[in-house]
DNA sequence: GAAGCTTACGTATCGCGTAACAATG
DNA sequence: CATTGTTACGCGATACGTAAGCTTC
């Protein structure tokens, strides 16, 4: 069983990623036809084959479909240690930590000053990330440490829980389900809810009151969804409901500091929790990530056991 | 930053782990110079030696110490996708299940026997493995899913709790702590506790009493331990115990299953409970996976949530 | 015949092994 | 002088690019 090599995982993710040889041979910088006699080769080695190819372009067979993942996942890994090992090798190691906006940063920015102010005065960098990146960036190695929200997918990263808050019904005023209480998730799914750009299943199942911090699959009841507007931030996904185009599912945090004359936000009683984490590489022992990490440990004792005497 | 290539990566691993470069080389079947020039090259790209080079052998440096658990992390994710698509690619895909002996075992034969009797025959093969090998299986694709009893440590896999049981100190007769009422854990740090072969430091402090289920870090008090005889299995443990040379937190379930006349066991106020979870790689969406996962749950609903209706 | 995957062939890169060298106790 | 890591050099493997099939719409 000789193993797969990193330049077979890369075509692998390419193709199965673009779905056609030539476009991921362009991504991959280089011709055609190695990449396809490198997919043959891994194919044959397998004994089965990776892709269905028709006429009418390239699909993933089950097989494929299968490995895709884990294939990210060993891509990068390896990617993360490479990105890691550069950076602890300079002499100037600031710690990279990112958050996306919204109340990760307001954590975030609290643990830093604590950080920063340790003797020894450590560097740290923040960089602000896009949407549900937060997570990549610590497992391909951009960033050391992240703190991010619900629903997160915990593949690659070791976490703590910083805070947990509850989820509101995020309405346009006069709506019917105004005044209903108590209020369930399943009133919200009759209604248009706000879909984010490029999710996942796991998100949609979130979006929709399921509490998937644990990053599982969830049965996706995909019954009767309206599909409502398409969004990529908190200010949109405000806007749209504002407009009575969508409800959504939001962390009372943003119902506090986003108070709108045209929302109204409502408790839902079944709706699973925004929970905010702080995560960082698995494995990963360094001084300084395990420092920062306690900082914030310390400032948002979440919820978390004790150890015995 | 050109990232590391997986041979470099296995270098690299083969002589922090061997600190010499002749034997490493012999285990990774190549000759020495090659070896030398590869580890060689990587610390020219990255600007910093991993090793000291003296007379008198080799050492890590921090940088190198610092990489390596990340280093073999990432080669377990390709070994693992490697052994896992082959396994796949297979037309008869026995489901690979492993477990140490004891209540881990028993739990798994339970599942399995379910398992198996599903409407189309699954087939999965049980295979016992050695003393905290369990989880390595997972990591590294010989296993597909494994049931481990803490402290276990979580990297690279998911996992669902099973069970969770207190752990009773277990004492020779006659000894003076056998009447004490309540006993911590402290009351046992003055004796001497049975050492298991090959324990890393986690293993050690979770030995002590410390809950250590989620493979953090635990400050490990060192003061006047005295270093106990080394074991390598439960009934050693006994053994060593029955003659007064150590005494040992257990599951309460060894108690119930091994009474022995020159053993007394006794609540342990503040020890951290031993915890059976069933665990499965990372990032595995395999039906048969989830399947064998559903079944374990539905059988030891050991602490889990619901998810909203 | 246009698009897209595969086969054929020559070339260049690169890592390996052997052999000679250097340093240290 | 023995052990162990480094440098020098020729060779073989292999992956790449270009060019020429082959199939399907």
């Amino acid at each position: 069983m000789e193993p797969f090599d990193l330049r077979e995982l890369r075509y692998f993710v390419a193709v199965a990623e673009e779905l056609n040889f030539s476009r991921a041979a362009e991504r991959l910088g280089i011709a055609q036809p190695p990449l396809s006699r490198a997919v043959r080769r891994m194919e044959r080695r397998l004994g089965a084959d990776l892709f269905e190819r028709e006429a009418r372009g390239v699909a993933l067979t089950e097989l494929g479909a299968s490995l895709l993942r884990e294939a990210r996942g060993a891509l990068d890994a390896v990617t993360a240690f490479s990105r890691r090992a550069h950076r602890a090798a300079q002499a100037s190691t600031a710690l990279v930590v990112t958050a996306k906006p919204g109340i990760a940063t307001d954590i975030l920015r609290r643990v830093l000053d604590v950080y920063r102010a340790l003797p020894g005065g450590p560097q740290a960098e923040f960089v602000v990330s896009g949407h549900r990146e937060q997570a990549a960036m610590v497992r391909d190695g951009r960033a050391d440490v992240a703190v991010l929200g619900s629903p997160y997918d915990r593949g690659g990263l070791e976490l703590e829980v910083l805070d947990v808050l509850p989820r509101v019904a995020a309405l346009p005023v006069g709506h019917s389900l105004a005044h209903r209480d108590p209020l369930y998730c399943r009133d919200l799914r009759r209604e248009p809810m706000p879909r984010w750009e490029r999710s996942t299943p796991a998100e949609r199942a979130y979006s929709l009151g399921y509490d998937t911090a644990e990053g599982e699959l969830v049965p996706c009841p995909s019954t009767d969804l309206k599909p409502g507007p398409v969004i990529r931030d908190a200010a949109q996904l405000l806007e749209v409901v504002a407009l009575g185009q969508a409800v959504a599912l939001v962390p009372a945090w943003l119902a506090e500091r986003s108070p709108r004359a045209d929302v109204v936000y409502r408790p839902v009683a079944d709706a699973g929790p925004y929970t905010t984490v702080i995560a960082w590489a698995q494995g990963s022992r360094e001084r300084s990530v395990a420092q920062f990490v306690r900082i914030a440990t310390d400032l948002y004792p979440g919820e978390r056991e004790e150890s015995p005497s």
